[in-house]
DNA sequence: ATACCGACCTGTCAGC
DNA sequence: TGCTGACAGGTCGGTA
């Protein structure tokens, strides 16, 4: 379901509801498919600590955990350091399907919930994905997902990173290890607003091109993000609200519409799977 | 290296 | 009303 955008607004919001919370006590689900790391792991690494901050890597939410270091036995200590913590990072990834909700505790336990956090505060966070595309791990170390942030790219960078490539420039802006976050929705709508059609061929593509390219990405997420993110069926941010970048969509989900520049059909084809939309006038 | 495909899962909606 | 198939925002692994 979500891309950049709209983990960045769930990452917003979240942010103002958990940072500085503490997890006091952690639930999860008997099935197995959204864990990434064992489940008594993630348990012991989420019970008892307090969430430092929320941030997004690509489509990944990272959850920056403090965990106080166990008491020393000792109970004479009269000029005690200060406490020793350890860090750990708790990453989520929604898949298509998940959702992270902040509630209060008597509110009914949704159907394919796969994890409740107890908060200090006396809310909930919860995990619930019906597809199990979604994914929960920890990491004791940092967390880097691999690929640039369109968002904080130099255009440079970004250039030489389809430099040589054969494949269609669609399948290169999906690739997470290029770049991170750009899903079905944002790569249609920035192909075309940088006139290229999906299956060109990334090696093909002019430097000047490449160029626009660049600002297209950006210029879309940036609007997104502004907007909320796209709502296409289920989607709602951790407030529960809808977004609205679904009405800005000049391509996606536009197959046999007429373009919004030049009136000829929006064309729908199938590339690596995923349905792609483009205009054959305005896209080369 | 690349490209296509099915697999992973459940839910929804259109069409018969 | 109910069945069937297509499709869905994402990734991964196998095979040519």
């Amino acid at each position: 379901m979500p891309e950049l955008p709209e983990v960045e607004t769930i990452v917003r919001g979240l942010a103002r509801r958990v940072v500085a919370d503490t997890i006091t006590s952690v639930w999860i689900g008997s099935r197995p498919q959204p864990l990434k790391s064992p489940a008594a792991k993630i348990a012991r690494t989420l019970d008892g600590a307090k969430i430092v901050s929320v941030h997004r890597a690509g489509k990944h939410i990272v959850f920056a955990l403090e965990r106080r270091a166990a008491q020393p036995a000792s109970t004479v200590a009269p000029r005690r350091p200060a406490p020793a913590s350890a860090s750990a990072h708790w990453v989520v990834h929604l898949g298509m399907t998940g959702r992270l909700v902040v509630c209060e505790p008597g509110v009914e336990i949704a159907r394919h919930t796969h994890l409740v956090a107890s908060l200090a505060s006396g809310r909930e966070l919860r995990f619930v994905d019906p597809r199990m595309f979604g994914k929960l791990s920890v990491h004791d170390a940092g967390f880097d997902p691999g690929g640039v942030e369109p968002l904080d790219v130099s255009e440079e960078n970004f250039v030489a990173l389809f430099r040589g490539r054969k494949t269609p420039i669609k399948s290169a802006l999906l690739n997470q290890k290029l770049v991170r976050g750009v899903g079905n929705i944002y790569a249609d709508e920035s192909l075309f607003r940088a006139g290229l059609r999906p299956r060109r061929r990334a090696s093909t593509i002019t430097r000047a091109e490449l160029g626009k390219l660049h600002e297209s990405v950006r210029e879309v997420l940036r609007e997104a993000i502004a907007l909320g993110g796209s709502s296409i069926s289920d989607y709602v941010d951790a407030d529960g609200e809808e977004g609205f970048f679904q009405l800005q969509h000049r391509v996606y989900g536009r197959e046999g519409e007429p373009c919004l520049v030049c009136k000829a059909p929006i064309r729908r084809v199938v590339l690596a799977g995923r349905s792609s939309h483009y205009c054959r006038n305005c896209q080369k």
